[in-house]
Formats: C-alpha cells, sequence, structure tokens
DNA sequence: GGATAACCGGAATTCCGGTTACGTTTCCGG
DNA sequence: CCGGAAACGTAACCGGAATTCCGGTTATCC
C-alpha cells in the first residue's frame, strides 16, 4: 500500500467521523469524500464500502473507549480515578454521540462491537472497587449508579459540547450525586 | 373528510408507531401501511409523506410529555410527584425511545419540537418545588440533577424495557440518587 | 335506492444515494 | 528522469425506497 493511500485512509476516517459527529448516521459518502479532499471512488479502495467507512470509526470509538477503561482499572480505586475515567469517556462520547444513537436504534453490527467491549459490567466493577474507599455512597446499587452515570454521558455530553466543552465539569456533574458527602453535609438536617 | 378516511389516519400512526419502536427511523412506509392493514397511497392521502408521519408521531410524543408535565405542575410538591412524573415519562420515553436517538442525530424539524415544551427547565422547576419539601440533597445544583435525570431516562428506559417494564422501580431508581436518605440511612456512617 | 364524490389498493414511476468502470494523473523505485 | 503501477476524479450504473397515478370500490346525501 502507497504511503499517500494510507494517509487518505487516514484523512477518510478524520472527515467522516467530523461529519457523523454533525449529521448522525445519515451522512452522505459523497460528502464524506468531499470534506476529506477526495474522489468517492478513493473512499473505496482507502477503505471501503460504506459500512466499512462505519464500521471502521465505530472500531476506534469501542476502542478508545475500551483504553479509557483499561487504564482506569490499572490505577488506584478512588473517585478520582472514577471521575479521570469519565472525563475521558466523555469526549469520547461527546464525539462519537451518533454512536450511541445507532445503538439505540436497530445497527446490530454495532451492538455486537459493543457487547465485546461490556462497558457497563467493567464500569459497574470499577465502581465497586471505588466505593470500597469509602467515597461514594453505599445505598445505592453498583448497578443502578453504573447504568445511570454511564446513561447520563451520551446525553450530558450532547447537551453540554455544544455550548462549551468543559469534559472535567462534566465529569465532576455526573459523578456529584453518588458522592457520600458533597462540599455541604446539611443533607440530613433537610429532611425535617 | 369521510370517517374512515379518519380512521384509517389513526391506524396509520399507530402502526407506524409500533413500527418505529422496533426498528427506529429506518421503518419504511410500505411496511408501515402494511402494518396498519392499507395500501401505501392510503398513508400518503391520511397523513402525508414520510417526514409528515415522523412528524406527527414526534407531535404526539412530545404532547404526551407535556401532558404529563402539566399534570405535575399541579399536584402537591414532594418526592412522591417526581417519581410519578418520571413513571409516566419513563413509559413515554420507553415508547417514543427513537425519537431520543432522532434526537442526537441531526433531524432540526425534531428539536425545534422539542425546544417549544422544554422539558428540561419545567422539570428543573419541578425539581427544585420538590426540594424545598426536604426529601431531596440539598448539595446537587438543580439544573445538574435535572440534566441527569431525564439524560437517565431515555438510555435507561432503552436498557430495561426490553428486559421487563416496571415503569415505577425504574421511575425509584433513577430519582433514588438525589433522595436525601434512601431507606438505609448509614450513608454518613460509611464515610469513615 | 341510486348518483356521485371521496376513498382504496397497488402497480408504475421518480428519485436518490451507493457502487462501479474508466481514462487521466501522480508517486516512487531504479 | 522515466516507466509503470497504483491512485485519482468523474461519469455512468443500479437497486431500492419514496411518491404518484389510475381503475375499481364504498360511504354519504338526497
Amino acid at each position: 500500500m502507497r504511503s499517500d493511500a494510507l494517509a487518505n485512509q487516514r484523512k477518510i476516517v478524520e472527515a467522516a467521523t467530523r461529519l457523523m459527529a454533525e449529521r448522525g448516521l445519515e451522512a452522505e459518502l459523497t460528502d464524506i469524500a468531499h470534506e476529506a479532499g477526495v474522489g468517492v471512488g478513493t473512499v473505496y479502495r482507502c477503505v471501503g464500502n460504506r459500512d466499512q467507512v462505519i464500521e471502521t470509526i465505530v472500531r476506534d470509538a469501542v476502542g478508545q473507549m475500551a483504553a479509557s477503561l483499561d487504564e482506569a482499572e490499572s490505577r488506584e480505586d478512588s473517585a478520582e480515578n472514577l471521575i479521570a475515567l469519565l472525563e475521558r469517556l466523555h469526549t469520547v462520547v461527546g464525539k462519537y454521540g451518533w454512536v450511541h444513537a445507532a445503538l439505540i436504534g436497530g445497527r446490530e453490527e454495532i451492538r455486537k462491537e459493543m457487547r465485546a467491549v461490556d462497558p457497563l459490567r467493567r464500569f459497574q466493577a470499577l465502581y465497586e472497587r471505588a466505593r470500597s474507599s469509602g467515597e461514594l455512597r453505599d445505598d445505592i446499587e453498583s448497578d443502578v449508579a453504573a447504568a445511570l452515570i454511564l446513561g447520563s454521558l451520551a446525553p450530558w455530553a450532547a447537551m453540554t459540547l455544544q455550548t462549551r466543552g468543559d469534559a472535567r465539569a462534566a465529569a465532576e456533574a455526573v459523578l456529584s450525586p453518588f458522592l457520600a458527602r458533597a462540599t455541604t453535609a446539611n443533607a440530613g438536617e433537610a429532611q425535617s
């Protein structure tokens, strides 16, 4: 494979990612090619047909997600570790939000790709580990917490990314309801 | 407009709703017509083209959402009121889950329809009102809480509805992290 | 009960985006 | 630098879904 073809491959995938980020799955192949500054034929030669383009991007997205989980699993258990993970996931999900949309819609191929990584299960495990450090509430089941937190991620990213992109703040916000004590400690008195 | 045409209109919209619930935006017009037990031509005469069919359904979905909010606003402020609202929203969102997917994807028309109801703002107001009753944590900003809760709704619905459809339990689960004290009251002791 | 206008189903047509074929241009090793 | 293989862009091609059209059917009103 010639070097310029390889460069094009990268350009095409990047362009497709960018275009799909704003138009979703409906982005047309012709537009993707144009965005990448190449002809349609080149897309077929360098990446493959439309489905393969999508598959490539999904693989990227899932790969980045898996890498984030790997990293978090190798670190010390703490709320901070979870926040760092969520921060990373937030940017990934923001970039590939439509994957989530496609997941809700049919797309069996994508669903399968996702199952292989099984982010929900892995995140739940990390959550339990972090909880044992005592920084998190212990009155919420970890499966509920994991589902809520990961579930919030995509909508939250969709809502905030278009305004301003503070991933760190987003991660803290998403986790905040699950912290045992936030900054103020008066939730107890307020219940009267 | 003749009465049978009106009946068909209803049948078609119902069929389309059912079909899109399982196949998403990709459901074909021919299939919708068949599901409704009518010919394709009838769809055009009674509802309009594909986009208009979709718009009609979205209008229904948004309308049901708005009605739920109306009802909640007219009731006494309490966590129970929020849960009841979430329960209702959960079933609505479950039925029209693909709308959410379409919202993340491009679909400007849908986004506009949604802005008109502004569920986030209204839910936030309800949340604040309920919080003043003392049943909710007071250390989480209402805008964050509202975004997280509503954001969780669709993914949560997508995850649970296919397994079993307990809307009440779902509503309680989604709200649980925001309750000041859940059933167990040992969150305080656990922080040591 | 019959005239008539509206309605119906589904075949025929249009439209559109993915895919492919082809003549031209560009890169790279020798 | 030059030959040729590989890549390029463009212009048809193709399939399938959306839309339209028409001959038969049915509700409604007098």
